[in-house]
DNA sequence: CACAATACGGAAGAGGGATTCCGCTTGTCA
DNA sequence: TGACAAGCGGAATCCCTCTTCCGTATTGTG
């Protein structure tokens, strides 16, 4: 059921409806309800997962020797798990104004500081602008997402651009 | 009414209330509706008035004489507008991926030659990278608007980042 | 095997908002 | 002044999707 409504957000963001969800499940919607007592509730749960995904992804890139590539391949990746989500591209395009809501606190926070060590790295490097900080990043990955859900195929080309603005002064 | 039409869209986007538009306006619906046939008409006509405002702000923008000062304005300019209008920045937002639908198309192509004019004097001054192109910028506004949209109060921060990135190479 | 207890399906209910429609008002002309 | 037309307001209607609820099916137990 979980893939079924995985499969649903993905494609239609927070549009997807329970019955398609259930219908695509081979349960009923009442079955759906047992489970998450509302579609927001499921909706977040994805989110949820999405998340520690990300925070799982990201701890493997500090092992990256190259710290620039490191970040190169972050916001890569994030590009790419948001155009098979669109739900999950929302989410990210929606949560850059810094307001993190009830639960998900947590998860940005824990984002936020695990990026705070990438750039660290990048700046002791000399790779990125001296100025360059963690809360930079949400707004970074807020415009990807956006860029990513409007359907632009060629968003590495916007990538690169958007990574070049990174790089140092001068 | 247009005005009241503008304050709604502006404030809620395409959430916008055909009944609060109807409020303000100090009119019944059923009024709004004897001028337009739909909501979405409604909007439409809303955003076709942005989008003949952008172009001609921009067509001012070509006497200024620093190219890159231009560039820079433009980028200005639709954040500004963004930040006062939810449904124009969901516009710019959505439509970077290149289907310019019916009526909206001709403004997009007449936005993107103006672009092009901006860019060509930029490159020719060496102020931008040589293979900056006209259809490079949708997705940059779009990925603005969206960054303005999730509230980020200091769009000028993002925006700097993002203008670096236009600069040329090296 | 009979009886609970639990899980299920999906039709009905509820809420919200766009759109329609009709009686009323205002303005015009003979 | 009276008949008619055009414009209006806003209650009623329609539609869509989330959520609830109840009769039925399934699983577990003595």
């Amino acid at each position: 059921m979980l893939e079924a409504a995985r499969a649903a957000f993905a494609e239609h963001g927070a549009e997807a409806q329970m019955d398609d969800i259930a219908r695509r499940a081979g349960v009923g919607v009442g079955t759906v309800y047992r489970h998450f007592p509302t579609k927001e509730a499921l909706a977040d749960a994805l989110v949820e997962e999405r998340f520690e995904h990300k925070i799982a992804y990201v701890r493997e890139v500090l092992d990256e020797p190259d710290p620039w590539r490191a970040i190169e391949l972050c916001f890569e990746h994030c590009a790419i798990t948001q155009e098979q989500d669109r739900a999950w591209a929302t989410a990210l395009a929606t949560m850059a104004g810094g307001v993190p809501a009830g639960p998900r606190a947590h998860q940005i926070d824990e984002l936020l500081t695990l990026q705070e060590q990438l750039l660290e790295r990048a700046r002791a490097a000399g790779v990125v602008r001296s100025d360059l900080a963690a809360t930079d990043m949400p707004p970074l990955y807020c415009g990807l997402a956006s860029v990513v859900l409007a359907g632009v195929a060629d968003w590495r080309r916007y990538l690169d651009m958007l990574l070049d603005g990174l790089r140092p002064r001068g």
